[in-house]
DNA sequence: TTGATGCGCAACCAAAGGTTGCATATGGCA
DNA sequence: TGCCATATGCAACCTTTGGTTGCGCATCAA
């Protein structure tokens, strides 16, 4: 059943530095790459491409300011990829608690045919 | 602040091929890098490389069986991933809210001034 | 015993994430 | 105005990861 998911939203918050960045512009407000590269492990550039990548899929919106960029969440969007985690972590609860109930089925079945 | 949580867990449920196996294990027991080949748009080798991946950080086990190697699930690993879904997702939804909330107090300053 | 089937290993390819280097544009200040 | 510092973007290059094909080995079954 595989839980319908957008998997290009999915990738994007897939990596650990792409959510981090996320975590930092919530936390901060809207941010460069160059003042997100100075709270990350990676260059400028690398952070650039991760931008891009939020970009595209519409986590993030880019701005032109001066000679700056200024990037900041898309609250929408997010939102929707936040949903996306709650619905497959929903969907993996379900199951697993299907069939711990299934196994304490069976576990009380074979104690009741050992008490025979 | 980046919701402490297990990059490589999380990097390996990242991955949408490796998100339908666990479903596929989920739903259907037990199955074998073969079976799980036939309901996915890859190769059996590319399946028994992200088997390898899930094994790696624990979310399945294999056994072998015969000339077949049986994965199933590991149900507290993936309570654990689960876990680590809620919890990003209960980060930045409480971020969303707070977000939203200021820029709703905002909003409502800006209104009671321009009615002085 | 012999054929079919399931696996693992190796070689090879393409895409993604990362780095360095360089050119360009804009802002601030003497 | 003119010069320097800074923020970006672009290109080349490297490594890892996901994917494929090909092949050899083990095991089950007729």
């Amino acid at each position: 059943m595989s839980t319908a998911v957008d998997d290009d939203l999915w990738s994007a918050i897939g990596d650990p530095i792409r959510r981090t960045m996320i975590d930092l512009l919530l936390a901060g407000g809207p941010g460069t790459a160059t003042s997100l590269s100075e709270q990350l492990p990676v260059t400028r550039q690398a952070v650039s491409k991760h931008l891009a990548v939020l970009d595209r899929v519409g986590l993030v919106h880019g701005a032109p300011a001066g000679r700056e960029r200024h990037f900041q969440v898309d609250e929408a969007q997010l939102a929707r990829a936040v949903a996306q985690l709650a619905a497959v972590g929903a969907t993996w609860d379900a199951r697993l608690r299907r069939i711990k109930r299934i196994a304490e089925a069976i576990e009380r079945n074979r104690n009741n045919n050992q008490g025979d």
